[in-house]
DNA sequence: CCTCGAAATGCAAGTTTGTTTCGTCAGGGA
DNA sequence: TCCCTGACGAAACAAACTTGCATTTCGAGG
C-alpha cells in the first residue's frame, strides 16, 4: 500500500508530520497555556509525559519565549492605546541604541520596533488618559535632542491584539 | 497607636494597598505565569488558596483576558514583522466592520487596531518571507475594493516585545 | 543487509501543585 | 446588638507535573 516512498519524499512527509504535530501542540499553548498536558496528549496522540518533554525542549531552545497572563488594559486603569511613528535626527548608531533603551525602559511603552521606511521607531503605548500620554512625549520625545518629529495614532478599537504566530498545519 | 484615621482617609489607604497588592500579583502573572501560588502567596503576603481565589475572579472579571505561551517567530519560520498602515476608501460604518473582519480573519495578522489620525488601520503582521507578505497584500488591500493606499515598515529589530499592561505600585 | 546509537516514546511511581472544604474573623446594615 | 457578606488560613483532597526505566523508532555506518 503506502510503500515505495522514494526517501527524500519520506523524509520530507516525517519532517511535516512531525511539524504539523508540534504545529497543533503549540498551536494550543498559544491560546491556553494551562491546558492540562492529558488534554494536549490526546489533541496530538501523545501520552502527557512526552508532552511535557517536548514543551521543556521548546522552552529551552527558545521557541516558547515566555508564558504570561494577559491583561486587559481597560480592566486596570490603562484604557488608551496609543502608536507613535517616531523620526531621528541622526541615524549614528549610537543614537539609534540609546533610543532603544530609553524606549525599551519606559513601562507605558508596550511594545517598540525598529523599523525601515519613512520612521525609525513604532511604539505601542498603553496609558490611563491623554494626559499621562503627554508628559511621556515630552520625557521620550521633547526632552532628547534626537526626535526629529514623531506621529501619533490613537487606537479607537483593539480589534485584533495579541502575539500569535501564524503556524504552518 | 495606628489609630483615629479619618473614615475617608483609612477607607483610600485600604483601597491602595489592595490595589498594590493586585498589582504585585498581575504583575508576577504578566510576566511568568507559571509561578506556583505558594511563591506568589510568599510575594504578596497571602496563602495560596487566597492567591488561587484572586486569580479566579479576575479571571471571571475579565481582568485577565487569557493565559498564553510566548512563541518566538525566527524559531517558527515566522522571521519577519510588518507593519502596515492602511486607509480606506470609504468610511461607512459597513466597510470598516467589513474590513475588521476581513483583516482579523487572516492569521498572519497578528495584531489589528483601528485608529484615528492620517490612517485608518494600523496592523501588524507576521510572515515568513517577503513573498508572503506581497501575497497578503494583493489578498487584503488589492482585491478590496475599499483600500485607498496603504504604507509598509519592515521590523528591523523588534526592540521590546510584550502586551504587558504597566502597573500602578 | 544488518547493527548500532541517539532521540523520542509509553508506562508507572513519586512529587509538587492546584483545588475544595471548613471554621474563623472583620466590616456594614437592619 | 445581631446577622450577613466577603475574605482569609489550615488542612484534606484531587489533579497535574515530573522522573526513572524499558522499549521503540529512525538514521548512520559497517
Amino acid at each position: 500500500m503506502q510503500v515505495c516512498f522514494v526517501r527524500d519524499v519520506s523524509i520530507a512527509c516525517i519532517a511535516t508530520l512531525t511539524r504539523q504535530f508540534r504545529s497543533r501542540h503549540l498551536a494550543i499553548l498559544q491560546r491556553d497555556n494551562t491546558t492540562p498536558q492529558r488534554l494536549i496528549g490526546e489533541a496530538v496522540n501523545l501520552s502527557a509525559p512526552a508532552v511535557q518533554r517536548r514543551i521543556k525542549r521548546m522552552e529551552q531552545t527558545g521557541v516558547i519565549a515566555g508564558n504570561v497572563a494577559l491583561v486587559a488594559p481597560a480592566a486596570v486603569g490603562q484604557p488608551i492605546t496609543i502608536f507613535v511613528e517616531v523620526e531621528l535626527e541622526s541615524e549614528r548608531t549610537e543614537l539609534i541604541d540609546a533610543a532603544k533603551r530609553q524606549f525599551s525602559a519606559a513601562p507605558e511603552v508596550q511594545q517598540c520596533y525598529y523599523v525601515t521606511g519613512e520612521a525609525d521607531f513604532i511604539l505601542i503605548i498603553t496609558v490611563a488618559d491623554m494626559g499621562a500620554y503627554e508628559a511621556l512625549t515630552r520625557k521620550l520625545f521633547f526632552d532628547s535632542n534626537n526626535v526629529r518629529k514623531f506621529r501619533t495614532f490613537v487606537a479607537m478599537d483593539r480589534v485584533k491584539v495579541g502575539l500569535t504566530v501564524p503556524l504552518p498545519g
